[in-house]
DNA sequence: TCAATATATTTAGATAGTAAAGGTATTGCA
DNA sequence: TGCAATACCTTTACTATCTAAATATATTGA
């Protein structure tokens, strides 16, 4: 992979996760295989990209979180969207294909999809 | 705009003067002129985020350059693409392309193009 | 003549990715 | 039973790209 493929990625992370989280409570370690799966591999994110998210969108608001006893002594903790966190993500579905669009239109790609 | 947007851009821009440059020859101060004039304002890049790039670009070997006079003493510096520039851009696009298809798939959109 | 625009450059600061290390728990298989 | 793989979370050090803003000079137009 590319190493500009990492800047591609850069400020839809925390959109693929508010948007995970539209669809119902996960937990970390799930939304990053979840991202694996829809993507056939081509989309990874690292533990250390995703986890720092969720903290920053809990501080915020636009999350909230639980925790779940998974077996004896393991803890899982379940991240829930909150109204704020919906808005947000609706703001910034709307501004990335707004610019996704103009990226498009300046590469002179129009209605295109794949190469 | 809010700072998201910032981080939309990212990564793209190298993508998109390669692109600028692949329609012909231009200098700094156009290029950024002709992002705001393609996206109706809403595609902006500074300065200071276009010259550093061009002299990576141009270190690389992807571009190259040569400066004309304009009236008595004033100097536009343009830019060529060269064909290992041109290689550099296909890839590029390639990968955006790709990346940009796959998040539109985790966000659900398929098809869609705007909101 | 003076303000606006054209053109290039550089610096300091913010921040979002990554890799990698660290730590513990649980599962599965030999 | 025991060990390796996987599940899960956290934090740190590092890189790189972007912005704003300052710097500087030239040219155009009113």
């Amino acid at each position: 992979m590319e190493k500009y493929v990492d800047d591609f990625k850069r400020g839809v992370t925390e959109l693929l996760v508010l948007h995970m989280l539209c669809e119902g409570d996960k937990y970390g370690y799930e939304i990053t295989h979840a991202f694996e799966e829809l993507s056939n591999g081509l989309y990874t994110m690292a533990e250390g990209t995703l986890y720092p998210i969720l903290y920053k969108l809990e501080d915020a608001g636009y999350i909230s979180s639980y925790s779940v006893k998974v077996g004896v002594r393991r803890m899982r903790k379940f991240y829930t969207i909150e109204k704020k966190g919906k808005e947000r993500y609706e703001a910034m579905l709307r501004d990335y294909l707004l610019i996704s669009d103009v990226i498009r239109h300046i590469l002179g790609l129009e209605g295109k999809t794949d190469g």
